[in-house]
DNA sequence: TAGTGGTCTAGACCACTGG
DNA sequence: CAGTGGTCTAGACCACTAA
């Protein structure tokens, strides 16, 4: 059950993303809104205040709420989102490939990037993502073995973040990014279309639990041409 | 002259970033800030919400609110900073050097990235950015006239942005960013210290106004090995 | 149970925009 | 001037956590 304001912000943004509201057109005024909801204006302004941070519209003094026209096509690899996720908004065919999946004692890599103690177990899987049917990413995951007693290659091949968050009821929180560039290992070419390209663009991704448990590491190991990074930003 | 939750904001950051309250420690409850800010709970709810959108603190319904221990050395190349506020968080030493400097009829291409019509036109200027000796950033600008009349030299070794909010008064409102990997130009291997590689990193960016207005397109290209993007993401 | 953050309401005043 | 969003307040109730 979502609260008032979560719904009224999916509401509006179904609105946005179907085109019924316009790019570059004004929304209605926070009263208008209030009495269309029949909600209080705090409810409104939480609504459009998230719309605004997600970079969908534009709030101006004395104006009024306008709808942006980017975030659009573009789909925004900033933010926390799976590549299933992804993978449903685009054209191309999209597939995964695991070549990896076991439990294993973690090794001092391991450890240090998950912040685990000795004897701590994790799973381990590699799998390859063909878009377009090239391979084009190599994706190493590390998750602590205290928080997913279990993984399977169905689970792999479909979407581990949907089985954490539904099948195990695990809450994400938040996660912290590194993008770098660096040569291409044997493992990147073995795995990956590489067509004679000697760098790979590099996303670390930490991520946590709502409670600011370190669970998860993610090496995603992109092809250079194939790598593209969209983002919104706010001046702060 | 900030609003009062906006000064809380900083207040708390700043104790946050002297280490005054440490990575994991937990911050007065919302009960106890009212008392010592003398405000509101909605407007210490508002300061807090910054906090934690930023990646500085973590809330927990029941618990409390929690630093964290990131975003402390790593700087955010997302968000929207400008190379000087990046430079002066960094030890070595930073230099621009302005290559190219000049206010001309937009092309082509500058009308397509800034959506101008004919016969408009912009500053268009080329800076090198030197770091710990070593010239890393070849720096693209083009800027819409209409909204930048002048542009010094002195101007671009220091900071366009500072130039343009503190002197020109534009507020700047928000900004779409493109990071890609491309094949080096002679421009770039010409600029930079390129040392045999032969890939760049692109970062696009496409800057509006409070207004929605865009007036200024930046194209940073980037020393592969020491491109670095540090991000944090919530789930939303 | 007491304490925490999350949601919602109602009302006030201010700053900015446009006619 | 009327209409817009921005800030601030005071109070209510809920959901979750820990002892």
């Amino acid at each position: 059950m979502d609260s008032k304001y979560i719904s009224i912000y999916h509401e509006i943004l179904a609105k946005i993303e179907d085109g019924e509201m316009a790019a570059g057109s004004k929304l209605p005024s926070e009263t208008e809104m209030i009495s269309e909801y029949g909600v209080s204006r705090d409810t409104i302004r939480k609504a459009l205040h998230l719309l605004e941070q997600n970079g969908y519209i534009q709030r101006i003094q004395g104006k009024g709420s306008f709808v942006l026209d980017i975030n659009k096509l573009s789909f925004p690899v900033s933010g926390l989102t799976s590549f299933k996720e992804l993978a449903q908004k685009m054209t191309e065919p999209c597939l995964t490939l695991v070549k990896e999946l076991e439990k294993i004692p973690a090794d001092e890599f391991t450890r240090e990037q998950l912040k685990l103690p000795e004897q701590a177990e994790v799973w381990k899987t590699v799998r390859v993502r063909q878009i377009g049917g090239k391979k084009i990413i190599l994706d190493k995951d590390f998750l602590d073995a205290r928080y997913v007693p279990e993984l399977t290659q169905a689970i792999c091949e479909d979407s581990i973040y949907e089985h954490l968050e539904t099948k195990l009821g695990l809450k994400i929180g938040f996660a912290q990014k590194e993008v770098t560039v660096q040569q291409a290992t044997q493992e990147d070419k073995k795995y990956l279309d590489f067509e004679n390209y000697n760098m790979v663009v590099v996303v670390k991704n930490y991520t946590y639990l709502e409670d600011m448990t370190l669970f998860q590491y993610t090496e995603s190991r992109h092809r250079p041409d194939k790598f593209k990074f969209v983002g919104f930003a706010r001046r702060s």
